[in-house]
DNA sequence: AAAAATATTTAGATTTGCCTAAAAATAAAT
DNA sequence: ATTTATTTTTAGGCAAATCTAAATATTTTT
């Protein structure tokens, strides 16, 4: 029996491992989970314990497949039940975060199968970040940062690298919704803002904080 | 705050003062949760610092209006999240009972009320049991079991007395689903079983066991 | 009304998950 | 290569929720 706070750690330590490719410091853990470096050695020796991660004192932990599996089919749960929550009950994707994490620690036969089918077998979540689907695997996008975008190409919005709601409501706000189109006009030096096209029409102004945060797929045509 | 574990303490109280109509034993409530009596007066003594209960040792417990009132939302939130497993995800009413106590205790603001609105504000669950709404209100049946049923009286299935998945199984293999018709045709004098007539073409037999189990409404036509 | 049976509570432990403070190991800086 | 700083672990405690065993109330039986 994995219970919901190994769960919660087991995700913790996959993040950081997506991003950093070297294992896991008990620091970063405990900066993401926001607790104490003392509470997430206690943490790291149970679950090493159940051989859902490779730990070696002082050197930072690795996640074992096992652990890995659990990881992955938590962030699938998580999706499928933020897509669930935007679609079928209207929240909107900022509104969303906080409920899931509760959702995806329910367990039962079926019920994600289920849900994903009902669903009707999204790849991507409300904020554009891919599903796995029952085998755990997803699809990579080639989507670069808006800061990394040159003058002249065009994108379409396909996800943030920010996840506050404070980010994704002024998102919204902007109309700078997923599947939105993007040409960047002008890149300014001073402060690296950027002048940007939407949608052929509307002109608008985004701070470099705004281009580190926003994904696109540049358009190929 | 709340803890589960308390939510579920209320909600078996309130379940048993239901049937019951006097304050309610730690023996049952126990029985109920399949844990120890030691367990449940140790549970009363917190549930009465919060002012949940009005408990005098050795004498019972009642739920206090506040106690009350989480017990309902928490009824309600299940039935309505069966509702959801069985309209949506096609789950079968035998199947949904785990599931749902798990995502009773998911907390957020509007998620039931969106969910009501979702499925169309049902008045019953898969069951037949009556969903409060959310003022805590419902409706009351005149419903009866089909061991009190006078023969020769025709009558509409509204719903059971046991829930337990064997017997959800049995009833849905024979056809006995909510709406069906019912006609008594005989009570068996030795043994309390029934012959019945099902909307008016097949006849079965039904065991006492059955007959206290299933509630009715009688036609009134 | 006293004895026996049953129900309930208290006492003392255990597990999980967290904390603070102190000790130990590793990394960085001089 | 020491010293200093940072990171990580250990030690000791705490609260929630559970358990078993023992003590105490209440109810039932005689």
């Amino acid at each position: 029996m994995i219970s919901q706070a190994e769960e919660n750690y087991l995700k913790a330590i996959f993040k950081i491992a997506e991003k950093e490719n070297r294992a896991v410091s008990t620091n970063a853990i405990a900066v993401l989970m926001q607790t104490t470096p003392a509470s997430v050695s206690d943490m790291l020796r149970r679950l090493s314990d159940k051989n859902l991660i490779a730990y070696e004192k002082y050197r930072g932990v690795q996640l074992t497949e096992a652990g890995k599996q659990v990881a992955t089919e938590l962030i699938r749960r998580h999706r499928l039940w933020e897509v669930f929550l935007v679609e079928k009950l209207g929240f909107s994707w900022d509104e969303v975060h906080d409920l899931a994490e509760q959702l995806e620690h329910v367990q039962g036969p079926s019920l994600i199968e289920r849900l994903d089918a009902f669903l009707d077998y999204p790849r991507y979540d409300p904020h554009g970040d891919p599903i796995p689907d029952a085998d755990g695997l997803w699809v990579f996008r080639a989507q670069i940062l808006l800061s990394d975008l040159k003058t002249g190409q065009r994108g379409v919005i396909t996800g943030v690298q920010e996840h506050s709601s404070a980010f994704l409501q002024y998102l919204a706000q902007m109309g700078l919704t997923l599947g939105a189109v993007l040409e960047l006009l002008e890149r300014i030096d001073y402060d690296q803002s950027v002048r940007v096209r939407m949608y052929d029409t509307r002109e608008l102004m985004l701070s470099e904080k705004v281009c580190k945060n926003l994904f696109l797929m540049i358009e190929n045509a």
